[in-house]
DNA sequence: ATTAATATTTAAGCCCACTTAAATTTTTAT
DNA sequence: ATAAAAATTTAAGTGGGCTTAAATATTAAT
């Protein structure tokens, strides 16, 4: 299984949770950064394997697999991240790009030792869920995104889901942490924008953003979210 | 660098510093278990990107650069040892096998937080000399190897110089483990064997093993060796 | 419904890291 | 010193993972 093998079948995976993403090659070559054809000659090869179905013209659809070779990826990847940020002094964006180079490395064996230590915990640093060794998902059902809060109320972070270096200096320079608490001011359903107050900032965050950022109402006590596995400052 | 190009640069320079083994092609290739031509091939490219000198039926021989470069490899490897064994219950086989994996994909960044971590350790679990970030190496020059021991002195064991599962197996089963002590009750010198006591074992070895147990002399306190960094038993 | 824009696929080709087979050079043995 | 053995190099070829350019199919716009 090579590198590359491995992160064409991570981003249909990827792509087909976050729905908004279709899984047609050029969008998986976009954002792998190979051209169209690549991608096409890839999913052919794969589907060979059967790793994926392929249709010309199709959206691609992972076989069951596929699938779990996507969710192996992804949990050693948030393996990864869980332990680089207990064990180092290391931002998020930082453990995702360091995670990023050492999934495809990582034997089970490795893996297993990881969990071990880890205490085979269910959501990693960003408050994404680690799929356990089956491929199964604890689904936080208790978070919601920011742009689906409600007025005057108060929330606290459970998850940051992004990959991206810029929207990560952006939380650390105005405390959007996990456990950090904020208090959604004005929705503005016009434009799909969202004011909100944390650290006596105001912040005025478009979808992109608020799209991303997942919270809890303050007065329910989660029983197996993030804020159960990271501690609360 | 790919994974390649790391492999074939680290296996010159392993085969240089054990000058037992020569750096033909011919004796890269098989310990990277490809042809001898693909190893004559990969070695003109290597020295067209200036990290090893190539002249015909000659030795291979590094360049500066790509001396820098396997000193860092190993400098990384031989961090991700001394962590896994660390932090896991694994044993001085498995912590090769699985550094062996994530050596090439570590990035600079990584290897300086590893560093910290561990306290910018001067040897690994197996006693061999972690390269500082310069590349700089410290001589251990108090250790020698069990073949040139004296009878009936006692030592303690400071090194299993080895990438072998069998011969990590054998020093498992047999007590052969940094911080013991053994004493040499017979060499050998007709067929350059030595005869060793170990936890009331009694085991006749070969110049194969002897070779690459190093120990230091019971009495002498080293200050800077590998029984300064890993506790006695 | 037809056309224009967009996306996908096919085709041809490149580089990397290998292979096997044949030619050449070096080393070893007598 | 010469022949045989061993090692190295050269040559030709392969598959993986890409590229660009051209052909084809799909989608969107009027």
């Amino acid at each position: 299984m090579s590198i590359s093998t491995d992160n064409f079948i991570k981003t249909i995976y990827k792509h087909h949770v976050d729905e908004k993403h279709d899984t047609k090659p050029g969008s998986i070559a976009k954002k792998l950064g190979i051209s169209n054809a690549a991608a096409t000659d890839m999913a052919k090869k794969l589907a060979s394997r059967e790793l994926l179905y392929y249709e010309k013209y199709q959206p691609l659809k992972l076989t069951k697999k596929g699938t779990q070779l996507a969710l192996n990826l992804v949990r050693k990847h948030r393996l990864w991240e869980t332990l680089l940020y207990k064990l180092f002094d290391v931002s998020l964006y930082e453990i995702h790009r360091e995670a990023e180079l050492l999934e495809n490395h990582t034997s089970d064996f490795l893996a297993k030792k990881l969990t071990d230590y880890l205490g085979d915990p269910k959501f990693d640093p960003h408050g994404d869920p680690i799929p356990n060794v089956k491929g199964e998902i604890s689904n936080d059902n208790q978070s919601l995104c920011l742009s689906n809060c409600k007025e005057g109320k108060t929330y606290i972070i459970t998850r940051l889901k992004s990959e991206d270096k810029e929207f990560f200096d952006f939380c650390t320079l105005y405390g959007l942490k996990l456990g950090n608490q904020v208090m959604v001011t004005n929705q503005f359903n016009f434009n799909n924008m969202t004011q909100i107050s944390i650290n006596s900032n105001t912040l005025l965050l478009n979808a992109d953003f608020t799209n991303i950022i997942y919270v809890n109402e303050i007065n329910k006590k989660p029983k197996d979210s993030p804020l159960s596995t990271y501690k609360l400052f």
